[in-house]
RNA sequence: UAAGUCGGUUAUACGGUCGCGGGGGCAGGGAGAGCCUGUCAAUGAGGAAAGUCCGAGCGUUUUAGAAACAGGGUGCCGGAGAAAUCCCGGUGAAGGUGACUUUAAGGAAAGUGCAACAGAAAAUAACCGCCGAUUAUUCGGUAAGGAUGAAAAGGCGCGGUAAGAGCGCACCGCCCUUGCGGUAACGCGAGGGGCUGUGUAAACCCCACCCGACGCAAGAUUGACAAAUCGUUUCACAAGGGAGUUUCACCGAAACGGUUUAACAAAUAUCGCUGGGGGAUAUUGGUAACAAUAUUCGUAGAUAAAUGACCGUACACGACAGAACUCGGCUUACAGACCGUCUUAAAAA
RNA sequence: GCGGGUGUAAUUCAAUGGUAGAAUUCCAGCCUUCCAAGCUGGCAGCGUGGGUCCGAUUCCCAUCACCCGCU
């Protein structure tokens, strides 16, 4: 996941949480809205843990998140919220970011 | 061998595939610019990166200048260091059988305050007691003994006395003088004074010394808010403003008019932003902190913020934990492994 | 990243270094035909670890948690 994909600016992150719309699965909340480019960003709250454990996790949604890149079909910006759990693994986030996908109708 | 004490080292390793950050080389595109694309081989978190408890660099504020006050800090001695209250070595005190550990450790005769409960009394000591005198219930002397308390008026013994008392003496403690050792704090001894002065300064305070404030979200550049600059007028060495307060030093102040500035403008676009009191090894000096010399290494620089995923091999199966201007110290968190110093106890020689 | 502040009962707040207190809550009893209200009584504690002191909620140091401000 190359750095054009991420979502950076704050004026995109409230553009997203203020007139998006939201998709739940069992170990995340995502937030999307339709734009021109793809872009994505992840909100991991200091309920999560230190510096390291937070770290991790936006590993892992990255890793997870490269792995549906070649798959879109149309553009969004999206913003990932992982929900607080004692262990994280790239299975789960996969899992249930293709579910949310899926049900969201955003691949091709 | 067991139990401890103090100190040090290390912080999964190696290989392959995909991916990320900032640089570099090469090739191509492009009028041009690391502007775009491709590719190559290197490189990319810590001992605490953490807490932000001290200090320094650096930046802004009048190049932070003087005096007094306020506020804050420090407080045995010597050393090291750019500097620092926490580093190193010692002294005294406290704790431990010991190795060793801890230590904000000046002043209570400058002054003020506080000392609950208990107790006669918590600081100008006198309730009971003891002794003497006597009008028989008062006066005087005294501080040995007395339910307390954290602390009770130098301790203990002998002499002494009406009873007692440093009243006298020995030892200890205290104070003064002095000899020796030590750079010093201080230690060891000698002589004298006979001794009234409770504790608390991590209560206010006094004394000595030190400190301006704010912090990289500091601040600078381009653009904007607006600013800069020029001219005129008015006031004038005054007022007011500019650094915690006051006094001084330093900076003149206000109003009006003109000139300059095409577009793009962002919670970092660019700079600050990483070579620095750097690391490693060896030698020398020093008990040590540390210093000197030589050789060698070239070592993150992001800005919604880079280290992840999968596979294989090995074992101890991987703890605490992620740079955000830099550096020195301190504190706190931490799985396991290894090395060394010394102590105590038991046994053997 | 930097700079501040606060931690006391289940909750909201007090307390000069000397027994931690008030209101609400909760529990038990009384009152009432029953409930509420009222009355009486009770339970429950200084964030944690050191130090100074005879003695710390209070003073000092460290640490943990929470909150606020600065672009």
């Amino acid at each position: 996941m190359t750095f054009d994909y991420r979502l950076k600016k704050e004026k995109d992150f409230n553009l997203v949480f203020n007139k998006g719309k939201r998709l739940f699965s069992s170990c995340m909340t995502v937030v999307y809205f339709p734009s021109k480019e793809l872009k994505a960003g992840f909100a991991v709250s200091k309920k999560h843990g230190g510096s390291v454990k937070r770290n991790r996790i936006k590993r892992l949604l990255r890793e997870s998140f490269r792995s549906f890149l070649p798959d879109f079909g149309q553009n969004f910006f999206f913003v990932f919220i992982p929900k607080v759990q004692n262990e994280y693994t790239l299975k789960q986030f996969k899992e249930s970011m293709g579910y949310i996908f899926k049900k969201g109708g955003f691949l091709k």
